[in-house]
DNA sequence: AATAAATACTAATAACCGTTAGTTTTGCAA
DNA sequence: TTGCAAAACTAACGGTTATTAGTATTTATT
C-alpha cells in the first residue's frame, strides 16, 4: 500500500507553498529562481518536482487561494440581512485583517497575477470583477436606502479597495500600530466620507 | 562636427524610453526582454545600446523621473500660504492628474522599484519616505489648527496616498469617468472623512 | 530484516537572458 | 563625390533559467 503523507503536521507542498510565497513577495514571481526557492528548505531545485507541478502552478495556487478566501466572506456578507454600512464596514475589516494574518499570499496575489499564464489570467480577472461587483452592489444598497451620499459606486469601491490594499506598505512598520487602532481609523475614514 | 541629434522632435532615447515603461507596464520589467522592446520601434536587440548604457539604466530613469515630478510638486505646496485642507485637495489631484496623464511612467515606478540596483534601491526608498513625511506633516499642521479630527497622520497619509495610488486600476475603463468627476469624487470622499 | 514507496540526488537539456565585439550600412556635411 | 560619425547589423559570449531523465538514498511498513 502507498504511503502519501510525509508529515504529521501539514505536507511538504505546504512549506514549499509558504516559502515560495514569501520569496515571491519579497524578490517578484520572475526574479525568483526554483534553485533559490529549494535553498530555503536544504534541497536542490529538481527535487521539488516531487511535490511540485511546476513554478507556475505555484503561483496560480497562492492567486486563486486568496481569490476563494475573499469570495467565500464576500459570499456570506451578500447572504446576511445587516446594513450596507454594516456589511462594508465588516468588509472593510476583512481585508486589514487578511493583509495583518496572510501577508505574504494577499501580496502576491495582488502584484503578481499578471504573471499568470494566459488562461489562468483570465480566470483570475472574471473571479476579481465579480468580487468588485459584489462591492458596487452593496454600495449601490446604501445610495437607494438613503445611507450614503449620492455618489459613483464604482469610485467609491476602488478608493475603499486600494486604500484597504495599500496596508500592504504598512509592513516593515507593522509593530507601530495595532490591528485594532488600524480598523478604527480606517473604517472611521473610509465610511463616514461617503455616510449622509 | 559631429551631429547627435536623430530626430526634430525628441531624441531616439526618448522613444526607448517610452517604449521600454509601455512595456515594463504591461509584463513587468524582468518578464521584459531587450529583444522584445527592439522589436517594438523595428530593431535588433544590440543596437538599443547606442542609445543606453543597461536595461537597468531604464528602469532607473523611469522610477527616479517620477520621483523627481512628485517632490517638486510637493516642494511647491510645502512652500505655499494654504491652509491644510486646500495643501491636502491640491496633492490629491495632483496623484489623480499624473496618473492620468503619465500613466505608465507612474505605474512602473510604483511597481518594479524593488527591481532597482542595491544602491539605487536605498535612494529610491529614502526619496519616498521624505514624500511621505511632508505629507504627514501638512496633516500634523491641519490637526493642530483643529482643520482634521484627531486622529494618526501616519494611517491618514497612507490611506489617501494608497487610494489615489489605486487609479491604476482604472485604466481599463478610463473613458467611463473624466478626470474632473474622479476629482471630485475621491476628495470629497477621503477629505470629508477626515475634516472636523 | 525485507520490501516498496517517497524523495532526494547528479547530470544534462534546450531556451533565453543581457551584453560585447567586430563589421557594415546609413545619412549628413564638406 | 568624398569622408566621417551615428547607428544599424550578425555572431557570439557566459550565465541563468525551468525542467527532464535516470539513479541513489531515505523512510516506513510488512
Amino acid at each position: 500500500m502507498a504511503k502519501i503523507k510525509t508529515l504529521a503536521n501539514g505536507s511538504k507542498k505546504d512549506v514549499i507553498l509558504k516559502n515560495a510565497s514569501a520569496l515571491f513577495r519579497k524578490k517578484g514571481f520572475k526574479a525568483t529562481s526554483l534553485r533559490e526557492l529549494a535553498e530555503t528548505m536544504d534541497i536542490e531545485a529538481p527535487s521539488l518536482y516531487n511535490h511540485i507541478d511546476s513554478k507556475a502552478a505555484l503561483l496560480e495556487e497562492i492567486c486563486f487561494g486568496v481569490a476563494k478566501d475573499f469570495t467565500e466572506y464576500m459570499n456570506t456578507i451578500i447572504g446576511s440581512k445587516e446594513s450596507a454600512v454594516d456589511k462594508l464596514s465588516k468588509l472593510i475589516r476583512f481585508h486589514i485583517q487578511k493583509i495583518y494574518t496572510d501577508f505574504d499570499n494577499v501580496f502576491v496575489s495582488n502584484h503578481e497575477w499578471k504573471q499568470l499564464s494566459k488562461k489562468q489570467l483570465v480566470e483570475f480577472l472574471i473571479q476579481r470583477k465579480a468580487y468588485e461587483n459584489a462591492f458596487v452592489e452593496i454600495i449601490n444598497d446604501g445610495v437607494k436606502k438613503k445611507l450614503f451620499k449620492t455618489l459613483h459606486p464604482q469610485i467609491t469601491v476602488l478608493t475603499i479597495l486600494s486604500a484597504v490594499r495599500g496596508l500592504e506598505f504598512l509592513h516593515s512598520h507593522k509593530n507601530e500600530f495595532s490591528i485594532e487602532i488600524l480598523e478604527e481609523n480606517m473604517v472611521q475614514h473610509l465610511l463616514t466620507g461617503i455616510i449622509k
